[in-house]
DNA sequence: GTGGTTCAATGGTCCAACCAATTTCTACAC
DNA sequence: GTGTAGAAATTGGTTGGACCATTGAACCAC
């Protein structure tokens, strides 16, 4: 491997619009200070203010919505997901399979993993307003169960973003999302598995009982109960639409 | 799905073309067993045959770009990057300010995490072949470690790589492999620690020990010690180069 | 062969519309 | 005044056509 070394003749660039474009945009964001949720300028602004075509602003605008950076809702405009600077590091990832049943198991083992991390590193940094914020979702996923008599997945998720955005690594958020959206597109068509889910719910306030108490030993032990009923419920969905043989 | 004789490339006729776009893309190569360094019909054929505009294909490409499953080349076309199949899982990750230090410290708990899980499974799952193929990794990794007094970090990936591959969950070496790529981006200019990396050599033994043992629970604390070491001189590199105040 | 020239193919950019979803404003009924 | 349905403006999504910049192959002169 030989790093450490230069290129002696690197590629030249001469054109990279969308990138300027993109540059010039993190720049703006920067200066003007936006966060996650606020809007961004119009693409016909944004093309005149740059001197691009709206074109060129447009394919530049793709890619951060392909990074997850952006969201663009037709008639509303484009609001910024996540922070970005100009000193954005892209790493993007592509699985291969995903929509069987093993390969579902496949990615709960990697949720495994990082649920249990997350709560864990959750329990040592949280401090007192992530607790608070962390057991606000938790009431408010409580009473939905209780209402509702049932496991109320929008809640639910909720509560467990709390936890990985209290564990003060982003990319916990980041690599989980990606798989829960893999869930939901393979949940549209409901396993047959009645009170899916309701078994993992008295682990989330021993979760968050742990992460309170700042035990990371314990939240991670939880964590790891709170999987292995999902993955108990998958099989049992798995066995009732004899998905098993599915390829 | 039987179809016979189907036209390779379809009409598009709903809404989110691009996505659109992309699926029917997807299909097409796999139709034509198209793999990595293959080129796909130029912009202006695939708009024709889809009955899309040239600049709906664009814009998906410019997707499958910023994914990185592509490589479009000005005067020459549009060639294929890496394999790509209809059901794909993206995962993007993006690292703030993924050059300092605070970056590859939250990349290395996310390995802690997945290392962790994938030796326990491992300890779990490997047969015997997958043992033996393990050990031979480690047989040369040591030997490399003596003949050059030194930590190879050739060799030592090798062994982390067959220790994924024998979790029986291509996910984590998929995962690990980019933040691993993410690492040596940032070791391009070394950190002037001496002997990095040494501290880890023994506890590749032990987590083999774990796994030849079947041992998961054993696997993983050792795993998790291996990656203790490697945070530690990473510490160590950061206190050197006074990297920790950087922005 | 070597080195240029020409030329067609291909991705990159631009423009000017129009479509579709959303938001905002307005006018009307009560 | 209030509420609401509908018109109008705003904004991202799509289209078609044009031109530019780069590439690569065929061709030609030497």
């Amino acid at each position: 491997m030989g790093h450490g070394v230069t290129d002696p003749l690197p590629p030249i660039q001469t054109t990279a619009r969308d990138d300027a474009v993109l540059k010039a945009l993190a720049g703006f964001v920067r200066q003007e200070a936006l966060g996650p949720g606020q809007k961004l300028p119009t693409e016909r602004i944004l093309a005149e203010r740059l001197k691009v075509s709206r074109n060129t602003v447009r394919e530049a605008l793709t890619r951060w919505e392909g990074l997850g950076l952006v969201e663009r809702r037709q008639g509303s405009g484009t609001y910024l997901k996540a922070a970005v600077s100009p000193d954005m590091l892209h790493m993007p990832l592509t699985l291969a399979g995903g929509n069987d049943f093993a390969g579902l198991m496949r990615t709960l083992e990697i949720r495994r993993a990082l649920e249990a991390e997350a709560a864990a590193l959750c329990a040592v940094r949280a401090g007192k307003a992530e607790v608070a914020e962390i057991e606000r979702k938790l009431d408010i996923m409580e009473e939905a169960f209780h209402s509702r008599a049932g496991m109320s997945s929008e809640e639910d998720w909720e509560f467990h973003q709390s936890v990985y955005r209290a564990s003060g690594n982003p990319l916990f958020e980041q690599i989980i999302s990606a798989m829960h959206e893999l869930f939901h597109r393979f949940w549209e068509h409901p396993l047959g598995v009645r009170d899916f889910g309701h078994a993992s719910f008295p682990y989330h306030r021993t979760i968050f009982d742990c992460i309170a108490a700042h035990d990371p030993e314990g939240a991670r032990a939880e964590a790891l109960k709170l999987i292995a009923t999902v993955e108990n419920d998958l099989k049992r969905g798995a066995a009732n639409l004899k998905l098993l043989d599915r390829r």
